[in-house]
DNA sequence: CAGCCATATCTTTTT
DNA sequence: GATATGGCTG
C-alpha cells in the first residue's frame, strides 16, 4: 500500500494536484502539515522534482524544524536539500548573499525589538523629538506598519501631505533607515522588505530563486502581510506552483500586519487556482468540535466551512465558574493534580491557555504552591534577559565594530566609569568625521572633548582588541566563558540578592550550553552565525514534547499545536475579548477576538474546561467582570453539570493590596450607601454622570467608605461595572 | 558619575 | 504589581 493511500479522499486530491497554484483550506486539526509534508514526497518520489526545487515556508522555527522532521521521515532521499524555513530565515539567507548590491555589508546584524527601540529613541534625541508627544511604541508600530506595506520613508512623506505629525513621524522614519544603514543592520521587518527590494532591483537575483525553488509551499498562509506576499508571488511567478495552506477562521494576527485578504482574496489573485477544502477534523471529540463550530459561526467575514469529525461526542466540556483569579489557578491546578493521579494522562498532556501574558503570574505561583512541573512559553524571551543581551552584545561587538547598539550597550557594564557625557562626545565625534562608534573609541585619545575621560576607554578598547585576538585560537563556548571570566561579569551583579542572581547565573549557563549546542550541530560554526540564528528564535521554539511539564501560555503562541487536555482561562469580557476591542468601534476587531477563541478551543483533544473569575485584579486594579460574550454562543447542552463551586479560599496573605482590597469586601456586605450630599470630599454622587479618562462616560451605582477613601462602583456605557477608589479615579461629574 | 527614590504607564496578542 | 524613566544627592 502507498503512503498515499492513508489519506483521506480530499487530502489526495491536495497531494495529487501538484501543478499551479492551490489553496488548500485547512480547518483545524484537519492534518495539513500531513498534507503538506506528503505533498513534497509526491513531488520528489512520483514527480520526479529534484528536492533542491522545493521550498516550503512557515512562520515559526518550530513549524519548520517539525514539518523538516516528518518530512525526513517518509521521503527517502533527498530530503535535506529541501528548503524549510520560516519566512524570515529564508530571507536572511537570501540577504547573507546578495546584500551587497543594497549597499549593506553581507554580515549584517539583525536587531530585536529592543534594539530598535533603543535606536528610535537615538534617533528621536537626534531630530529633538520629545518621546512624550511621540511615544517610542507608536513610532515603532508606524514604521512598521509602513514597511509591512512598502512604504518608503520618502512616500510617507508624499503621503503625510499637510499634517505636521506626520511629517514628523515620516523625517525619524528615515533618520531610522539612515541609522540602520549606518550600524549595518536590520531590523524584522527589514529582512522581507530587503529581498523584495534586492529581487525588484535585481532581476537575475530573482530569476536565479525563481528556478530554484519551482514547488512552493506556504504554510499558516492566512497570517501573511504584504511583504510577505509580495515575496511569495514574485519568486511563483515563473512557474506558478505555489500551494498555500491556511484557514481564514485562524487568522489572529491582524495586528501584526497579517492581510486576512491574502487568503480570502487568493482566487482573485490567481484565478486558475484549484480551492480545496479539508473539514475533516482528527484531533477533537464532538462535543469541542461543536463548540467551536457555533462560536465561529457568528463571524460574517469567513470562507464557508464546517468541521466534522467521526470521532466520538467524547466528554463534555467543563465550566469553572471562580470568585476570584486566585481561585481559578487554584481550582486549575487541583484538576490537573488529581487528572494526572488518575494515571491516564500526564502533566505534559496538559496545556493553560490565557489571552494575556500577565496571567501566567497567578497560575505560576500556584504550580509552584503545589510543586507541579511547569513551563511558560512567552512572555520575556531567553535572548531578550539583560544579562543574555550584555553577553551577546560583547559578542557582536567583537563580531563586527559596527554595530553601534551594542558597543554603546556594554561600554559601562561592568561598571567603567564611563558616563552618558562621555558618550555622546564619542558619539558626536563619529557622527561629525563619519566613522562607527567602535572607531571613535579606539582613536578616544584624538577627541580633545573628552579629556581625562580618555583613560577610561582605552583599556575597554584594548579588552575588545585582546578577545577579538583570542576568537580564532577557541571554541565559541571557551571564548564566552573567557568573555565572562575577562570583564568579571559577575560584579554587575554583586548589588542584587542571592536568589536573584543565581536566576541569571542559570541564564548564562544555559546560553553557554546554547553556544556549545550549536557548534555541534553546525559544520561550520562562526560567530556570526550563532548570533544570527538566536536573532530570529522565538520563545516557541525551545517548547519539546518530551519534558513532563504543563504547559502555559497565550493563545496567540498556541496556535499550531494540540493537546490532550487544554483549560482556556480568564473568560471573561473585558480580558477575552479584550477591553480594546469591545470599546473598539472596528466590528472586525471583535471577530478577530473571536477567531481567537475558535484557536483556543479547537487545540483540545479530549477535553476543554473553560474557566473564569467573577472579580480579577488587573494592573493592580479589581476589576469585575461579565463571563465572556463567547461563552454565551457555546450551546448549554455541550456543558456538563457546573463545577460545584469551592468554598472561597483565603487570599493569599503575602500581598497588602490584596488584603485591603478584602478587607474592603467584608464591610461590602453591610453597605453603608452615601447619599449624595454626605459626601465632603467628592463632588458627586449615587446617579450622577461622571467621567473617567479611560473608561468614558457611566453613572455612580455605589459609593462606599473605607477607611480613607471611597469605593466607587460606576456603571460605564462601554466599559462595564467598574469599582475604583475616588481618589484615583479621579471622576469628573458631568 | 552612580545610586537612590519618586513617578508614570502599562497590556492584548509576536516573527 | 512591575517596570522604565527622571530627578536628586553624595
Amino acid at each position: 500500500m502507498s503512503i498515499y493511500e492513508s489519506l483521506n479522499p480530499v487530502q489526495q486530491e491536495a497531494v495529487y494536484h501538484t501543478e499551479g497554484p492551490v489553496l488548500i483550506l485547512a480547518g483545524a486539526g484537519s492534518g495539513k502539515t500531513r498534507v503538506l509534508t506528503h505533498r513534497i514526497a509526491y513531488l520528489i518520489e512520483e514527480m520526479g522534482v529534484n528536492p533542491w526545487n522545493i521550498m516550503a515556508i512557515t512562520f515559526t522555527n518550530k513549524a519548520a524544524e517539525e514539518m523538516r522532521e516528518r518530512v525526513d521521515k517518509i521521503v527517502g532521499f533527498g530530503s535535506e536539500s529541501i528548503w524549510v524555513s520560516t519566512f524570515h530565515s529564508t530571507c536572511v539567507r537570501i540577504l547573507r548573499r546578495y546584500i551587497d548590491r543594497l549597499g549593506f555589508d553581507n554580515n549584517f546584524t539583525i536587531y530585536d525589538t529592543d534594539d530598535q527601540k533603543t535606536l528610535i529613541k537615538d534617533v528621536c534625541k537626534r531630530l529633538d523629538i520629545d518621546t512624550k508627544t511621540y511615544k517610542e511604541r507608536n513610532i515603532m508600530a508606524a514604521i512598521s506598519k509602513a514597511k509591512e506595506e512598502m512604504i518608503t520613508p520618502e512616500e510617507y512623506l508624499l503621503n503625510a501631505g499637510g499634517d505636521y505629525a506626520q511629517k514628523k513621524m515620516a523625517g525619524i522614519y528615515q533618520e531610522y533607515q539612515k541609522q540602520l544603514k549606518k550600524n549595518n543592520a536590520l531590523d524584522f521587518d527589514d529582512l522581507l522588505c530587503k529581498t523584495v527590494e534586492l529581487f525588484e532591483y535585481n532581476p537575475d537575483v530573482l530569476e536565479y530563486y525563481q528556478n530554484r525553488f519551482r514547488y512552493i509551499m506556504v504554510d499558516e498562509y492566512q497570517d501573511t502581510n504584504t511583504v510577505q506576499f509580495r515575496f511569495i508571488s514574485m519568486l511563483a511567478k515563473k512557474y506558478k506552483n505555489l500551494c498555500v495552506v491556511g484557514d481564514d477562521d485562524q487568522s489572529i494576527y491582524k495586528f501584526r500586519g497579517a492581510n486576512i485578504q491574502n487568503i480570502l482574496g487568493y482566487e482573485k489573485v490567481f484565478p486558475e487556482a484549484k480551492v480545496i477544502k479539508l473539514e475533516q477534523n482528527y484531533r477533537s471529540t464532538g462535543n469541542i468540535l461543536n463548540a467551536a463550530n457555533m462560536v465561529i459561526r457568528n463571524n460574517k467575514g469567513r470562507k464557508d466551512k464546517t468541521l466534522w469529525t467521526d470521532r466520538e461526542e467524547g466528554e463534555k466540556l467543563k465550566l469553572c465558574q471562580c470568585e476570584t483569579g486566585y481561585e481559578e489557578a487554584e481550582r486549575i491546578v487541583a484538576e490537573i493534580k488529581q487528572l494526572v493521579a488518575g494515571g491516564t494522562y500526564r502533566y505534559s498532556d496538559c496545556a493553560l491557555l490565557y489571552r494575556t501574558n500577565a496571567q501566567s503570574r497567578i497560575l505560576e505561583e500556584q504550580f509552584v504552591r503545589e510543586n507541579i512541573p511547569y513551563k511558560v512559553v512567552g512572555g520575556v524571551n531567553f535572548y531578550a534577559r539583560k544579562e543574555i543581551k550584555d553577553l551577546l552584545c560583547y559578542l557582536k561587538t567583537i563580531d563586527n565594530g559596527r554595530d553601534d547598539l551594542a558597543v554603546r550597550r556594554i561600554i559601562n557594564v561592568p561598571k567603567r566609569g564611563i558616563g552618558a557625557t562621555t558618550i555622546d562626545r564619542v558619539q558626536e565625534y563619529a557622527a561629525e568625521h563619519e566613522m562607527s562608534f567602535y572607531d571613535a573609541l579606539r582613536m578616544a585619545e584624538q577627541i580633545p572633548s573628552l579629556g581625562r575621560a580618555a583613560s577610561r576607554i582605552i583599556p575597554f578598547v584594548n579588552q575588545i582588541q585582546v578577545l577579538r585576538s583570542k576568537l580564532e585560537f577557541m571554541s565559541l563556548k571557551d571564548f564566552m566563558e573567557e568573555i565572562i571570566a575577562s570583564i568579571e561579569y559577575e560584579k554587575e551583579y554583586e548589588n542584587e540578592d542571592a536568589e536573584e542572581v543565581a536566576a541569571r547565573m542559570e541564564n548564562v549557563d544555559e546560553l553557554i550550553s546554547k553556544l556549545a549546542d550549536y557548534e555541534e550541530s553546525e559544520e561550520q560554526p562562526t560567530l556570526s552565525g550563532f548570533l544570527e540564528e538566536v536573532a530570529l528564535i522565538a520563545d516557541i521554539d525551545s517548547l519539546d514534547d518530551s519534558s513532563n511539564r504543563v504547559v502555559l501560555m497565550t493563545l496567540h503562541s498556541a496556535k499550531g499545536l494540540e493537546f490532550p487536555k487544554v483549560f482556556l482561562c480568564g473568560m471573561e469580557d473585558g480580558l477575552f475579548p479584550s477591553y480594546m476591542c469591545i470599546t473598539s468601534d472596528d466590528p472586525s476587531d471583535l471577530e478577530e477576538e473571536r477567531r481567537l477563541c475558535y484557536v483556543g478551543i479547537t487545540r483540545a483533544m479530549d477535553s476543554l474546561t473553560i474557566s473564569f473569575a467573577k472579580q480579577r485584579m488587573i494592573r493592580g486594579e479589581t476589576q469585575w467582570n461579565k463571563p465572556s460574550r463567547f461563552l454565551k454562543e457555546i450551546p448549554f447542552e455541550l456543558f456538563e453539570g457546573m463545577i460545584k463551586e469551592n468554598k472561597i479560599k483565603e487570599m493569599p496573605k503575602n500581598n497588602s493590596y490584596a488584603s485591603a482590597k478584602q478587607a474592603f469586601q467584608t464591610r461590602a456586605f453591610q453597605p453603608k450607601a452615601f447619599a449624595v450630599n454626605d459626601s465632603k470630599e467628592l463632588d458627586y454622587g449615587v446617579g450622577d454622570t461622571v467621567f473617567h479618562i479611560k473608561f468614558g462616560t457611566g453613572i455612580v451605582k455605589e459609593i462606599l467608605e473605607g477607611g480613607r477613601d471611597y469605593e466607587v462602583t460606576v456603571e460605564f456605557e462601554k466599559a462595564g461595572v467598574r469599582k475604583m477608589f475616588a481618589s484615583f479615579a479621579k471622576l469628573k461629574k458631568l
